[in-house]
DNA sequence: CAATAGATCATCT
DNA sequence: GATGATCTATTGC
């Protein structure tokens, strides 16, 4: 119905990250608002995986559009990303922080050490937990199923803000980094004003 | 407050 | 064998 079409994600990486913002994150019966994200280029952005070239990790990346790459990180997380750019380009927008919208008890659930809304997703490693995302989702084509990426029923007026990404080594200066200014449940981080 | 250590493993050298 | 698109608890001012 308001599911975004593969067209929306077929298009240059740092756009698709942009227009990702107000988006509505929907797995099973919980949801959130993204409200803040980071693109991924390919073989020129170091900090990209895909600059190390199509490896069994990384080939969702080099693959079709519309689909999600999950990855494990610091032998604890797993970061969930949208796959851009056309079939056989690299490309893709890891999501960062969401607003919760719905299943918001089971979130708390899941993460039984947080007491405040804004604490739920507000980070990569935090929102895949409150919306069990794992690797199992890995390829999965987000343009239908339990789990997919909506267009709002309204929308939302916002500012953008930008700033270098987060918690990288190289590429550190690229403005590349977008998120909805002034909300309340983006990462913590000196750079969001 | 800010800085840091520890948890813990897939991936690549 | 080292590293990393992280998070939390703890220590130190």
């Amino acid at each position: 119905m308001n599911t975004l079409p593969r067209t929306f994600y077929s298009r240059p990486t740092a756009e698709v990250a942009r227009d990702l913002l107000g988006k509505i994150l929907v797995h099973g019966d919980t949801a959130g608002r993204i409200v803040e994200v980071e693109a991924y280029l390919g073989l020129v952005d170091l900090a990209s995986h895909a600059s190390k070239g199509r490896t069994p990790r990384t080939q969702v990346m080099f693959g079709p559009p519309g689909h999600a790459y999950v990855y494990f990180i610091y032998g604890m997380y797993e970061c969930f990303n949208v796959v851009t750019e056309s079939d056989g380009t690299p490309g893709a927008v890891l999501v960062r922080a969401l607003e919760p919208v719905a299943g918001i008890e089971r979130m708390f659930s899941r993460r039984p050490a947080v007491h405040r809304e804004q604490d739920l997703c507000s980070g990569p490693g935090k929102l895949t937990l409150a919306m069990d995302i794992t690797r199992r989702h890995n390829g999965r084509d987000l343009t239908h199923g339990d789990l997919r990426v909506e267009k709002p029923a309204k929308r939302s007026m916002f500012l953008v803000g930008v700033s270098p990404r987060i918690g990288i080594r190289h590429c550190t200066d690229w403005p590349l980094r977008f998120f909805v200014q002034g909300s309340a449940f983006v990462s913590k981080s000196p750079l969001n004003r």
